[in-house]
DNA sequence: CCAGGATTGTACCGATCGGTACAAATGCAA
DNA sequence: TTGCATTTGTACCGATCGGTACAATCCTGG
């Protein structure tokens, strides 16, 4: 059995950048082919389903980076204030202090939502209820947590499309330093 | 001179809405074409630039809209408390309760951002400026108004995002109560 | 009623789309 | 080294893209 010279696990982070960079309707074979450095036959022996398959392997990806850096931490945190203070920093980091975009938010704001639409919506649920479990740890209701968990994820989302909109990374962050303080506000 | 059946001005909110629901690149000339029931002779004599003049007209119709109902009154409220209300009453009522999406925030995140980014820019300064002003006349600090004016604008975003990718209109409206909450939180 | 410009549908253009076919190139087991 | 399955580049497919050309149609001023 032949080696293959890229994995197809190394292939999806590239995937994942043009998909952010064009968008799903944008992002072309030829760009995608330009982009990775693979022509259409090995594109095409990697994800025989095509561009769908290529997106299905980019949200699998993205969704288990959430998972493991993000999701899993909050809900396992001991000490809340500091596994929140660090989500955001890894935010911060990942969305490139708003130079990058969220794909899932992205995807579910467009057209060709409707064969990803749940795994978006899980995507966001499982967020904020990670987040939520994060703050009830800290003490907080169920209510409150959950609202203030929606409120922070949220303010992420917003915090792209606006620090995007003006080209300001500055934008950004302070708007994480915002949500940080509300979402410490009123815990230990 | 002939009488056109249908003023460009009346075909402008029909080309926004096939605009949001397919996205810009996504929104093909036949898809226009149908949603409209206009030929692409007509099409191209209402709009000779194509479909680049189709989409700047859409958004001169959203920057009137937005100038006259949202921003406008803001800066020129004399009871700030009612003009916030009155503005988050008509912002929920224009992104019907977050099933609509904002065209100008997806164009931002999106790759066809280039032409129009100075425009989108100005749409989201002009908005958290006018919004500042308001609470400046509440008796804010112009630092204070500017953090929480650009709070609040992420915030609306952020809920178009979230409710949409959640398919959740109450959602969107929890969030707004809740950015309502804030905004007039320690104000007259 | 008619002349003439404005408006319209339709055929057509080259380019590019996503996807398929397949032969040449490649790498490993024996 | 040889045999063979895998991997790859490339040519090609029908469909559709945005846009143009233009003849037929419509409306209205005279």
């Amino acid at each position: 059995m032949a080696r293959a010279f890229a994995e197809r696990s190394e292939v999806v982070p590239l995937l994942a950048e043009v998909f952010r960079e064009h968008g799903v309707e944008g992002a072309s074979l030829s760009l995608i082919s330009k982009a990775t450095g693979l022509g259409k036959g090995s594109l095409y022996n990697f994800f025989p389903g095509g561009k769908d398959e290529m997106l299905s392997a980019v949200l699998d990806d993205i969704d288990r980076w959430f998972e493991t850096s993000v999701f899993s931490p909050l809900e396992r945190a001991t000490q809340p204030k500091d596994a929140m203070q660090d989500m955001l920093r890894d935010v911060d980091a990942y969305f490139r202090s708003g130079g990058r975009i969220c794909l899932v938010g992205v995807i579910g704001l467009g057209a060709a939502r409707e064969p990803f639409a749940k795994r978006i919506a899980q995507y966001f649920e499982r967020w904020v209820g990670a987040l939520s479990v994060c703050l009830q740890t800290a003490g907080l209701s169920p209510t409150v947590a959950m609202s203030r968990a929606e409120e922070a994820v949220a303010g992420i989302q917003g915090a792209i499309v606006l620090s995007k909109a003006l080209g300001s990374a500055e934008v950004f962050r302070r708007r994480l330093r915002q949500i940080e303080m509300h979402l410490l506000e009123t815990i230990v």
